[in-house]
DNA sequence: ACCTGAACACCGTTCAAGT
DNA sequence: ACCTGAACACCGTTCAAGT
């Protein structure tokens, strides 16, 4: 096998980064799926044999939790956007931020991370307190629509838990259909 | 698939059913969990080798499919409970509807059920149908309840969205705290 | 009809050895 | 420091052969 130059990556430098695996990984995650993101698959992807993997991560729980580091990093920055629209009325802020968790992009990644979590602890911890940073945001919706702060968490953890379950209960992507059932629903839980 | 030899005990050198592979398959899932339900354990719980699996199964897809056949059946009678139940006032209902979806004793097989789905289109399919029917219990209540059947639907959708995300988000089994949640946010749902 | 036993492919993991 | 190459264990799958 001729060994092809680099992977296509920043600077074709034939050295790999802790970086260089996570964004291989987040590629395939995102091209084939959970069950594709394999060793071997990663390594053909960035033409090395699998020792190197072994020399950057110790096992792949230790893999995963370096995909869930940097996948809850771009989830916060997702979050630092929604602080930046304080201003702009409760009702649309809420309607932002459930396009967002449902959303396009983050689709596929967040099934993947709530899928490991289940089975190892460590990336259980990183979604639960991602999740808390969330459900502060969205409580904030609540109060500042004039909840007292008993009635905003109720409303905020239920309107949390009906996006994740949309979430696993969607077969595909978020139908046009989908978005007028969000809006309704927004509707009740925001109805003093 | 009627026969039923000696079931249930240990030490039988009968020939094995179905449903014996399928209980076996339920008890590993209850004890250790998904992942540890793997054909060699299963095996050597029944005291039989691999060879054997195979000619009861086709593939662990197919067994998949067995597991998830008896599921959807004893949902089915659950669910055939809460028709039983319909003389009772809706909001008491809905109460009892929620704790049984989130409940107890199906609450390892509901996620193991769900994580499966994700990756096999027939597991999916059992799954979207088995659920269709308990969305139109939750469905009927509202519109017993005096909601439009537009509004009815939407409400049915969120209550039940709502369940499955308390249940994936759920890390433990559901707290005393969880169940005063459960009202308030039904009460919610439920106001006009 | 129902099962054993041995084989094979695939994948995660280890490690001595190379640059 | 970073990676190769070969080995091993585990698990799903196949199949000829046994009862």
């Amino acid at each position: 096998m001729a060994r092809s130059d680099s992977a296509g990556g920043s600077g074709g430098n034939s050295r790999l980064s802790v970086q260089d695996w996570v964004q291989a990984g987040f590629r395939i995650l995102a091209d084939d799926g959970l069950k594709a993101l394999t060793i071997d698959r990663l390594c053909k992807r960035l033409g090395v044999t699998k020792g190197s993997f072994y020399w950057h991560f110790t096992d792949m729980k230790a893999y995963r939790n370096a995909l869930v580091d940097t996948w809850a990093a771009v989830r916060d920055a997702d979050r630092g956007d929604f602080d930046a629209l304080s201003d702009i009325p409760p009702r649309e802020r809420l309607s932002h931020m459930m396009t967002a968790l449902v959303g396009p992009s983050h689709w596929m990644l967040e099934r993947a991370m709530r899928e490991w979590a289940r089975s190892q602890d460590s990336v259980a911890a990183a979604v639960r307190s991602s999740d808390q940073r969330v459900l502060a945001a969205v409580r904030q919706v609540f109060l500042d629509d004039g909840f007292a702060p008993d009635e905003a968490d109720m409303r905020a953890n239920a309107t949390f838990a009906a996006g994740i379950g949309v979430l696993h209960l969607a077969g595909s992507r978020p139908s046009s259909r989908a978005v007028d059932w969000r809006e309704q629903f927004l509707d009740v839980m925001l109805r003093h």
